[in-house]
DNA sequence: GCCGTTTTCGGCCCGACTGTTTTCAGTCG
């Protein structure tokens, strides 16, 4: 998306204007980089017509004239002239170096004048070279750092997916729990807010010996590195190239900690405010009233939220996208719970690319106590998933049947995954699909149309009566390729006006829609259906990463999709 | 560069940790 680079060039000129010496640039970096925060989070389209306007993007917080006329220059252009000439002034490659960790501007411009540094290679060969520990405020340990950070950087991606990172939590809570002196263990930051993929993990401990309890963190068998090993604060890497960030708060504070260290940082820059306002001031460490800096409250995070705002905010809400405006109003959405889900009504068997039957797939979703399940299985042309031909329907419809009435406690539901093929037609006899109790449609093929084109083609396949649901709307894989590109709002339109309910898939792979574009979705009163695409019963259990994607999305039950076929 | 019950100038969040120092700068979150 466009915010996301728009977003990354005002990061990276605030990291050239801080390698300046200049009175001000400190001040000018932070305010350039305060504002690719907010656009990172940005909800809508900043190239749509509605946004692409100066003056609108200088009424966001954080946002000025200069900004402003950044953000309209590079949707119009492709270019932000001021960025090209920090640039092209720059002797080193400020973007490539800045992803070692431990390496910031100012090294960087130290290392550029003493060792003559312009990019990642003749960072290694300088450390290699033994060179780099001796200048003025590096050293042995610093340059060994170096190295690592680059060896890092080098198997290590950047984000992984919420799933990856709850697997690691997992195991790492579970040793954790060996620690009796541990009293209180908490997730914090991403992960606890549900985003769709994690930098590092944020946890929080409280522990009646801080000192052992560190130690014990420390000594987990899974660590790669130790990053840092503080009184309060310790970083390692994970072998599996993820970073843990864990702080020792005492039990007073727990509430307010685990509130700060939530974040979002917007988040809580707001909510400090609010603080301020009411006469209190609001750090990691509790609440306090601001003249004797009494502790106003500490440990319970429900009750801060309670003084500040009249209400709790969940954390998958604190993006700074309204909900601390919501709480204050007593407006708050009631968000959906895994327990709302009654079934599931995407998933693949053995009959086209999944792995188990059709009683497989029934049996699990009666341990998941789902109502019913829907068998949707590739139709067509789909070659590559082993798709079913019209002259296998009769076999396929017969066995979901079959199922359905043998397999008590389950309603078991006979569809179909449809291509929407180039024209906006379903590649499939519609007479055939007509026996099916609703269709399922999506795009997997011919994905490089243009914007219009693809509306069109979308467009059509809504008209379709036959059509319930369109899966994977935007067809991203995370961090592996972007959504194909459309009119979301036409599109959103036409959902609701046919009656069609868009898919959050909940492959943590997919999570699409995302969080962003489902609240735009609900917003103009389309329904939303949260399916997992199974192609195992294992899978199943994906369905809570698309309750998460919901709940960011503020989705409440009556925007849930309700059978009626 | 942004913002404003301190509103067109003057201030901007801050604490923890590390490494290199002997009181502090840089980085990170």
């Amino acid at each position: 998306m466009i915010n996301t680079q728009i977003a990354e060039i005002l990061f990276n000129m605030a990291s050239y204007i801080e390698m300046e010496s200049g009175k001000n640039s400190f001040f000018r970096a932070r305010a350039l980089k305060n504002a690719s925060d907010v656009l990172s989070s940005f909800p809508y389209d900043l190239s749509s017509p509605e946004w692409c306007d100066v003056q609108r993007l200088e009424k966001l917080q954080g946002i000025g004239k200069s900004t402003a006329e950044h953000i309209v220059e590079f949707i119009k252009t492709g270019k932000v002239k001021d960025y090209e000439t920090l640039k092209s002034k720059s002797p080193v490659k400020l973007e490539e170096l800045l992803r070692i960790q431990g390496v910031g501007p100012k090294s960087v411009l130290k290392l550029y004048e003493k060792l003559g540094v312009t990019d990642v290679e003749s960072l290694k060969k300088a450390a290699l070279e033994n060179k780099i520990s001796q200048v003025d405020g590096f050293g042995d340990k610093k340059q060994s750092a170096i190295l690592e950070s680059i060896e890092f950087a080098i198997t290590h991606s950047g984000r992984v997916s919420i799933s990856d990172a709850e697997y690691e939590i997992n195991q790492l809570f579970d040793y954790m729990k060996d620690d009796k002196n541990i009293i209180q263990i908490n997730v914090a930051g991403s992960l606890r807010r549900r985003k769709e993929t994690i930098g590092d993990i944020d946890i929080l401990v409280s522990s009646s010996d801080a000192k052992a309890s560190m130690l014990h963190f420390v000594s987990y068998k899974n660590i790669e590195k130790v990053l840092a090993h503080g009184e309060t604060k310790s970083s390692i890497w994970l072998k599996s190239k993820i970073q843990v960030d864990i702080r020792l708060v005492d039990l007073d504070s727990f509430g307010a900690a685990l509130q700060y260290f939530t974040g979002s940082k917007e988040h809580n820059v707001k909510l400090r405010n609010i603080a301020i306002s009411k006469g209190y001031k609001l750090s990691e460490y509790g609440l306090f009233t601001r003249g004797d800096l009494k502790l106003k409250e500490g440990k319970d995070e429900k009750k801060i939220y309670e003084i500040l705002v009249n209400n709790y905010i969940e954390p998958e809400l604190r993006e700074d996208q309204g909900e601390i405006e919501a709480a204050s109003k007593k407006n708050l959405p009631n968000l959906i719970t895994l327990s709302d889900i009654e079934g599931d009504l995407q998933m693949h068997t053995t009959f086209s690319d999944g792995e188990n039957s059709i009683e497989a797939m029934a049996q699990k979703g009666i341990d998941l106590g789902y109502k019913y399940i829907g068998i949707t299985d590739h139709f067509g042309k789909l070659k590559i998933a082993n798709a079913i031909s019209e002259s296998d329907f009769e076999t396929y419809i017969n066995a979901i049947h079959k199922a359905d009435k043998e397999i008590p406690g389950i309603k078991v539901f006979a569809s179909g995954e449809i291509e929407i093929d180039k024209n906006g037609d379903l590649e499939f006899d519609n007479s055939l699909l007509e026996r099916l109790d609703y269709v399922i449609a999506s795009v997997h093929f011919a994905t490089k149309m243009s914007k219009e084109d693809m509306t069109k083609r979308i467009v059509k396949a809504l008209r379709n009566p036959l059509v319930k649901i369109l899966a994977h709307p935007t067809g991203r894989l995370i961090d592996q390729r972007p959504g194909f590109e459309f009119d979301h709002q036409e599109v959103f339109k036409v959902a609701k006006e046919e009656n069609v309910a868009l898919e959050i898939n909940a492959h943590p792979k997919r999570l699409d829609l995302n969080d962003k574009l489902t609240h735009i979705a609900i917003i103009m009163g389309c329904k939303v259906v949260i399916n997992t695409d199974s192609h195992s019963i294992r899978e199943l259990d994906n369905m809570r990463f698309g309750v998460d994607v919901a709940r960011r999305a503020w989705v409440q039950k009556d925007s849930l999709l309700k059978i009626d076929f």
